[in-house]
RNA sequence: GGGAUUAUAGCUCAGUUGGUUUAGAGCACCUGCCUUACAAGCAGGGGGUCGUAGGUUCGAAUCCUACUAAUCCCA
């Protein structure tokens, strides 16, 4: 036979993918015979690339959904990009100033046109990438946030909700990227350790010779001090209340408050409030109503309201103001000092805490049937542990700033007038008419509406995702949407439950009455094996092309699914996708025995025929277990079942029990059973291993291009016959002993063993005879009454087994093993007594239970008595 | 500082409402085999007082309390 002994993934995987799409397998339509099955992806970054966390999160949607369309769902998987408005102005800006363009130099829309540009040209690299890993998207319905349709949804969305008074204009503190010249969510600050100064300087009383003395890393923000602060309880400073200090520098005059907040542990003690520039200070200004001075530009310059050192750079201005300070005797000193400093996720900026003019989303109301809905279970978050974690979020919701100071992104909809007044409307025109009415000025135009120049958050566009990607704005009523949604399965990381996920159900609620999907499936984030997060930085990822390059890509998803139970972080090791790509290789080598196979027209052996009535029991068992491993989305669960089941039982038990003789022909009934094994195997696989499966579907049988796995009908649950399968269970174990006794005599397999079997009950191995012998490699299988002398001896249940053996046998090491098997024997019938003989267990515990351990109690008590047999024959 | 989650074999995890469990799986490890499908393999084997200390119960890995440790979210 000319096939290679190892498989090799790369000669096909291209191929079974171009395969299925050309047969378009992938494409959903509505059918109303159908049930549908739909997921939506979660949108990657359009200019991102794929991680770890794409791979896993991707590989189980795809398994979903091949599980689903095998089971004759109509199964959709709609693939799709958001616009990432920080990340893609990045990198546009980035582009052009290599071009010796600044962003400052051309207009809104000379940047859209580049943008749009960039987006053709290198967006969307990520869905390539999918194609790779066998992800069977629905590639005709592709999305993107930022197309016309999606951003139609998008802005209609603002506009209702502003009616409906949830969007309002508001003053708060923002996080400030000075580079990027945009606020920032949360989450798109990142808080690292950075190496700075504490600077303690000293403010003189007013009116007193006297000084007090404050720390803090940001010097140069003393110019915008409101006041200085002291906790109430702290005696040291009693002499302070009710006086005024004075700004070093400036000369300016400060009221000293008092403030629980202030830690009297920390510093000095005397706190500097900057409400302008710092959060904490900004709250406690609001309590004292402190005047609130900014003196940091957009650009992160000092302004003139600093007085001092204008226009230089706020890291600039902090080294020159120490210097100021030094010289003006007002610095006290200065001490090395390690601070968590927020940083912008997309420019690296230090970020600015800022009082900014942002648009708002009110969230409270909002909240309430997204908060009951997942709280009842209507949508069941997996695992439900995150049902705590949401709730708490739900139930402490703050207001949501969606407003970003960039150009690449639906512009916020909202025009003023000349007076400053303004009007939220969905067209210009729309806003025109209305401030006609509103002013009862007949003469405005147009040009005299300036629309705010900000554009929304991406996730206020990704969080009608489910519904805009079915146009159930545009067109409520278009069978799409009212076929597809609510979609099914929800598959995401945990990092933004609250983000997107907790939003999506908001909105779904809020705009459609309805849920957005049925389940939401939190995957683990992928970790590297000292379970670090995988970061450009620490450079701790792998490529995951490189590795579907080198482990194939149902190799890597194997691997990635081996250990990845729901909600718990992987740490991932590339030996985890080597174990995937010798499972790939051993079913590989599975088909290479079948397919060399010479057939005739003969009569099956007994031990086939025995094996085939075990491994359809045991297949259909399988089939039941791992169909509640999906119900319960227990994907890994599943995962292994199928391992065992095509490695254990069928290549180590079956195909080892019906395989002839090197050389021989196999009879054509045992043949064509195998076949039909091998294809529910594959069947059971192909949502894991897609392109393995579809290869060997097609070499098992000669098929049209039509029949493939892809689209195969899945196994359905049936019942088993349970009886075979625990009879199968001792012969397996008595082939196990056999093989044992060789092994720890030293004996060669193909050593042929007599064996003499003690037993009141024959049928048993009477029945498996033919497989006890072949797998056991047996050369006489008889029945004894008597024990037999010289020989190795073991018991399995109450039966007693002899092997005889040439040769002496080590009478005190077998005595050593029956001694030991008899002591452990000895102590679970101990722990089984106590049960039983006490009375409050007999009276409490259930029928059931205590049948069950009288049971226990009955095959205990049988062996130990074989086993002491045994030992007393050894003499 | 507030809240949550987790703790079972060397590693990653199962163990479903307490009772088929003096605890299972995969990987890793050890021993023997290049046995004509597969050495990326085959056969066999060892390994855990279920984080610690109490409590409830006839019975606890499972329920309760405290402590310890780790992780995450919020401030």
């Amino acid at each position: 036979m000319s096939l290679s002994t190892k498989y090799n993934p790369s000669e096909i995987e291209d191929k079974w993918y171009q395969h299925w799409m050309e047969q378009k397998f992938f494409a959903s339509k509505p059918d109303p015979n159908k049930e549908p099955y739909t997921i939506v992806i979660p949108p990657p970054n359009v200019t991102g690339v794929l991680h770890m966390g794409h791979m896993l999160n991707n590989t189980i949607q795809d398994v979903l959904i091949r599980r689903a369309r095998m089971q004759g769902k109509e199964a959709c998987w709609v693939p799709g990009t958001d616009h990432a408005s920080i990340a893609t102005e990045a990198k546009v800006v980035n582009l052009l100033k290599e071009k010796g363009i600044s962003k400052k130099d051309i207009t809104r829309d000379e940047f859209m046109k580049h943008a749009w540009e960039w987006k053709e040209k290198y967006g969307g690299i990520i869905l390539e990438q999918l194609k790779k890993l066998g992800a069977s998207c629905d590639w005709d319905r592709e999305r993107f946030t930022m197309e016309e349709d999606m951003s139609a949804a998008v802005i209609e969305t603002f506009v209702d909700l502003y009616k409906k008074g949830y969007i309002y204009r508001g003053i708060r503190m923002v996080n400030w990227d000075p580079e990027g010249k945009t606020a920032l969510a949360d989450d798109e600050v990142i808080f690292k350790e950075v190496n700075s100064k504490l600077y303690h300087i000293r403010y003189q009383i007013e009116g007193t010779e006297d000084y007090l003395t404050i720390a803090t890393t940001r010097p140069e923000t003393i110019m915008a001090d409101a006041a200085i602060c002291i906790n109430p309880n702290d005696t040291r400073f009693d002499h302070l209340k009710g006086k005024r200090a004075i700004i070093p520098l400036i000369n300016k005059s400060i009221p000293i408050v008092e403030d629980d907040y202030v830690d009297m542990e920390f510093g000095t003690g005397c706190l500097k409030v900057t409400p302008a520039h710092d959060i904490n200070d900004y709250e406690i200004g609001l309590r004292h109503n402190l005047e609130a001075i900014d003196i940091i530009n957009d650009n992160g310059t000092l302004n003139e309201k600093a007085q001092i050192l204008v226009g230089e750079d706020r890291f600039v201005a902090r080294k020159k103001i120490g210097k100021l300070l030094k010289e003006a005797g007002n610095l006290v000193k200065e001490e090395d000092y390690t601070s968590n400093v927020g940083h912008s996720e997309r420019t690296n900026a230090v970020i600015e805490p800022k009082l900014s003019m942002q648009w708002w989303v009110k969230m409270e109301e909002l909240v309430k049937p997204a908060y009951e809905e997942v709280m009842n279970d209507n949508i069941q978050l997996i695992p439900p542990k995150f049902k705590n974690t949401y709730r708490h979020w739900m139930e402490n919701v703050r207001d949501w700033c969606i407003s970003r100071q960039l150009w690449w992104g639906q512009r916020i909809p909202a025009y003023y007038l000349p007076n400053g007044e303004y009007i939220v409307a969905e067209t210009a025109e729309e806003a025109l008419t209305l401030a006609k009415e509103k002013t009862g000025d007949n003469n405005l135009k147009l040009e005299d509406l300036r629309q705010d120049e900000d554009v929304l958050d991406t996730w206020f566009s990704s969080w009608l995702w489910p519904m805009s990607v079915f146009d159930g704005f545009k067109d409520p009523d278009n069978e799409d949407f009212q076929y597809y949604y609510p979609t099914n399965d929800l598959v995401t990381g945990p990092d933004i439950l609250f983000f997107w996920v907790a939003r999506m159900i908001i909105a779904g609620f809020e705009f459609k009455g309805q849920k957005p999907f049925n389940n939401v499936y939190l995957t683990g984030i992928v970790r590297d094996a000292q379970g670090r997060k995988m970061s450009k930085s620490l450079g701790n990822s792998p490529d995951p092309l490189e590795l579907i390059k080198n482990h194939g890509a149902d190799g890597v998803r194997t691997g990635l699914l081996l250990s990845s139970a729901a909600g718990n972080d992987l740490l991932f090791e590339t030996k985890l996708c080597e174990q995937g790509w010798n499972f790939g290789n051993k079913i590989w080598n599975a088909f290479r025995l079948v397919k060399g196979w010479e057939v005739v027209n003969a009569e099956p052996s007994v031990a086939a025929k025995k094996a085939q009535e075990w491994f359809e029991a045991r297949f259909k068992q399988a089939v039941a277990e791992m169909d509640d491993h999906f119900s319960k989305f227990r994907i890994s669960d599943a995962l292994m079942t199928v391992y065992k089941l095509v490695w254990d039982d069928f290549c180590s038990w079956y195909l080892e029990a019906v395989k002839p003789p090197y050389g021989d022909p196999i009879d054509r009934e045992t043949y064509e059973l195998t076949i039909g094994f091998f294809e529910d195997v594959l069947k059971l696989l192909h949502p894991f291993m897609p392109f393995l499966t579809e290869e060997l579907w097609h070499q098992l049988g000669d098929r049209d291009e039509k029949d493939c796995v892809i689209v195969a009908q899945y196994p359905e649950v049936k019942a088993y016959d349970n009886e075979v399968l625990e009879k199968a269970k001792i012969a397996f174990e008595l082939i196990s002993q056999i093989r044992n006794t060789r092994s720890s005599k030293g004996l060669s397999p193909k050593e042929q063993l007599k064996l003499f079997i003690k037993t009141s009950d024959k049928s048993l191995y009477k029945e498996f005879a033919s497989i006890i012998n072949k797998l056991g490699n047996l050369e006489s299988m008889e029945f004894t009454t008597d024990k037999v002398d010289n020989a190795i001896s073991f018991v399995i249940k109450s039966d007693e087994f002899f092997i005889p053996m040439e040769g002496a046998i080590d009478v005190e090491k077998e005595k050593a093993e029956i001694q030991k098997e008899l002591d452990y024997t000895k102590g679970f019938l101990n722990s089984v007594m106590k049960k039983l003989d006490n009375e409050r267990f007999v009276q409490n515990a259930p029928e059931k239970v205590i049948e069950m351990e009288r049971k226990k109690q009955a095959d205990a008590e049988a062996k130990i008595k074989t086993l002491e047999d045994s030992l007393a024959n050894l003499g």
